[in-house]
DNA sequence: CCACTGTTCAACCAGTTGGTTGACAACTGG
DNA sequence: CCAGTTGTCAACCAACTGGTTGAACAGTGG
């Protein structure tokens, strides 16, 4: 199957899935009490409800005939973290070109082939 | 098509679009440059990138006969905005939850069958 | 100008997804 | 125990995905 990571951001992927988790962030419910807002069948409902389970955002247990359906929200630091992760490599990474920008720009004497990496030499 | 939230999530969903975003952390990248790591056709990691494109998650401009191509960072702050929303209302109700069991810890006078109505809080 | 490099478009294919309906399993509670 | 409520399983379908190959387009540079 898929990395978790992958099968977290697949889904999310769904409106009708995150829906369901932003109404879990509030309260548990039954499979019924989620499927209620949809206009779709109850079994696709409880398909939704297995792939969020198989992402490991949601947990079911039972109760009498009911399967309460809770949220596991430390999921939400898996994505987190990798977002974070390169979230602050891409700001650092542009801090880095505003500083060549800027040394350049302060001594124009600076050869146009200097040791820039990929791209990032392209002040055309 | 979907939604850009959606979108952005499903180009996330696979492995070998998230390796190709991490990489683009770091530095701009040419398509044949982007490709080379993975073991699939050219055509393959451009069909990957149209997905990133129509995410939101990257733009290609044009150099000579290559279209470098740049990530866009800005489009994770949609993410990370629905994920802290949503994390922080399931702390909000953790919190809650755990003041109803510590009252009814406190005075164990509370009939048991005490109406677990939807499933908890009916403090909404 | 024309060959070459870099990239995309088009058609196709197998596998997955999100939905449907119908049958059935699990559990309560009168 | 049996009827009723709640939810899942199975089979099916259309649409989408991620991959393929072959052809075409874009732009440079000899």
């Amino acid at each position: 199957m898929a990395d978790q990571l992958s099968r977290v951001f697949a889904a999310l992927a769904d409106p009708t899935r995150r829906d369901m988790v932003a109404r879990l962030t509030e309260a548990d419910h039954t499979v019924n009490d989620l499927a209620a807002p949809y206009d779709v069948s109850l079994q696709a409902v409880s398909k939704h409800l297995k792939v969020l389970e198989d992402a490991g955002l949601v947990s079911r247990t039972r109760e009498a005939q009911r399967r309460p359906v809770h949220l596991e929200a430390e999921v939400f630091d898996l994505m987190t973290k990798w977002i974070e992760r390169y979230r602050r490599q891409a700001e650092e990474r542009f801090a880095r070109l505003d500083a060549v920008l800027a040394r350049m720009q302060d001594d124009d004497s600076t050869a146009p082939t200097a040791t820039t990496q990929q791209q990032e030499g392209t002040a055309s």
